[in-house]
DNA sequence: TTGTATGCGTTATCAC
DNA sequence: GTGATAACGCATACAA
């Protein structure tokens, strides 16, 4: 057994043909004679050769391979997003290569994206907007197809696929008031798109006449844990809140066990609103409403823009909201 | 601004060194000229220029990057052991790259493995053991270091880290048992190493005299409604069951919920002990028993394995059981 | 249908 | 301390 993997001048010396064949073998089997297809196909199986990627990469100046950064693996949360794009660009012969950043770690993010564009990846999808501004020339540097998923920004790096924080603040503001709750509380993350849709959520709920609107902000990540103690938090502050949005499910399941533990009735005696729309949602009990984020959507789409750029179509519409919708169940 | 990227020769020629300095500049920048460091530093910033990891990585022979395979995304199951290994390459100048497979999905398997091959990763780490023949010979062949991981098993294609889910179904049998448990049942997935865990503790509990001990399969993924089906299911089979183990926390949350739901006290009627020690285990009501396990440490020492077997570096001990231990909390 | 020559961007080697 | 040269493995252009 050889120290070095095969290439294609070990494959060609076997088969007894030239590096030239093998490679058309390979990535052009149609224009190679039956027989010597076979011959070299048998000497391919024969030494368990695998195309050296970062040569053909180098030479093709395409690595066939999109990179993807996310701010955590934890939670379903991304799941459905990040398996529609792995699938989506499989499809179309893409790799996925996956990247782990921090929530907000500005520090790590340039550091990491310098590493990605390293790798010269035919596009990079975020989730999550770019934040430091040595990321953000680093990639409009790079001249590589960025898109920003997750998150609706003003002023995307290149392209974007997400939904509005702030409209799901005010949508759910309106349902709890539809619903006749006029003390209302939210308890949400504090990274910035959560904190863009908890003023929201407070700003619609005041301007509905909302007798009071409270806010609890907790540090990712956001557990069950920091559900439970959130509400007893304002809880303890004011009783008499009828009404709370969590700005996940995993919060809005804690606020529930906490509410359920300190005997109140859900949601007779308060109404519990989430987000995400995870697995456990519906198997709650009551069952969560809860607004849901359409995330295989949005990973299909994060795929076909990257990949139309990168082979250079056109992209008709580099910016796209695909929306959310509040899913209703017991817990309002 | 140009169209294609700055390579060395760009940045050489604004410099007006050669692009052999430019390289020690950025590798060796203790061998270079302070003055013609600080030109060259100039000029790669003047440039925005970011090295070619696929060229480097083709001269070089190494990637300087670990590939890992991830049966799923879903849940922090596997965060842990993501997030340390990732954090303990980059330590040592490596980038981790993820790929995602199905649970048991064998025909994937072989595919994607190939495709990671084809990128000359430095290693590769997996969570779980290598199914299918075809990726296994693929490994083999390719001569890149290879850490198998969560599982322990008697074949490991290279090297591995991890501990015996058999142990781990007896241990929690013994536990059930001496808590005075009879009639206990166990709610899993159907994986292989699911299997192997809920037989260990059928046997087990059998052994020390158990009056019945029932087993309920789920599919995957095992969800937060898998459990609540699972344990309405046992407990309409025979309601005289007093222990429960649920193989992830996720069921043992929904196991809780439906005990709660029906009006069985917890621990009280029926006691639940999960597995994985997630954030919420410990925030349920009540918090939940689980069986503990070390993702932090497997990451390390899968990190430390695959960098030393791709430095050419003694690996004293190939195979690591990193073990467990049960916490118990009020759930039993 | 198949082969030869060349270059992708980088770095090891050796010479200056 | 710095530069010229060659080579990593593959695929394109062109020739046979």
């Amino acid at each position: 057994m050889s120290k070095k993997p095969a290439t294609v001048q070990d494959v060609a010396q076997l088969a007894g043909v030239s590096a030239m064949t093998v490679s058309r073998v390979l990535n052009a089997p149609g224009k190679v004679a039956p027989e010597t297809l076979e011959r070299v196909r048998h000497a391919v199986d024969a030494l368990g050769y695998v195309p050296n990627a970062m040569a053909s990469g180098l030479r093709m100046a395409r690595a066939r391979m999109v990179a993807a950064l996310l701010p955590t693996l934890v939670g379903p949360v991304f799941q459905e997003l990040v398996e529609s794009l792995a699938e989506s660009l499989k499809r179309s012969g893409y790799q996925l290569m996956i990247g782990q950043a921090g929530y907000d770690a500005t520090r790590e993010e340039e550091e990491l994206i310098r590493a990605l564009i390293q790798r010269r990846p035919d596009g990079i999808v975020l989730v999550g907007k770019v934040s430091s501004a040595g990321a953000r020339s680093a990639l409009l540097a790079s001249r590589i197809p960025v898109v920003e998923t997750w998150d609706f920004t003003d002023d995307p790096v290149d392209m974007l696929v997400g939904f509005s924080h702030v409209a799901i603040g005010e949508s759910v503001a309106d349902f709890l008031h539809a619903r006749g709750h006029r003390h209302v509380a939210i308890i949400t993350g504090d990274d910035a798109r959560a904190r863009a849709r908890a003023e929201a959520f407070i700003r619609r709920s005041n301007a509905l006449g909302a007798l009071s609107a409270r806010c609890f902000y907790t540090r990712a990540p956001s557990t069950l844990g920091a559900g439970r103690k959130g509400l007893a938090a304002l809880l303890q502050d004011a009783a008499d809140i009828s009404g709370v949005f969590c700005s996940s499910d995993s919060l809005a399941l804690g606020a529930l066990i906490e509410a359920q533990h300190q005997g109140l009735q859900v949601p007779k005696q308060l109404a519990i609103v989430g987000m995400g729309d995870q697995s456990f949602a519906q198997d709650a009990q009551p069952a969560l409403t809860t607004v849901r984020l359409d995330g295989t959507r949005i990973g299909e789409i994060a795929a076909e823009l990257t990949m139309a750029r990168a082979e250079g179509r056109p992209v008709d519409s580099p910016i796209v909201d695909v929306g959310f919708h509040l899913v209703v169940r017991d817990s309002t």
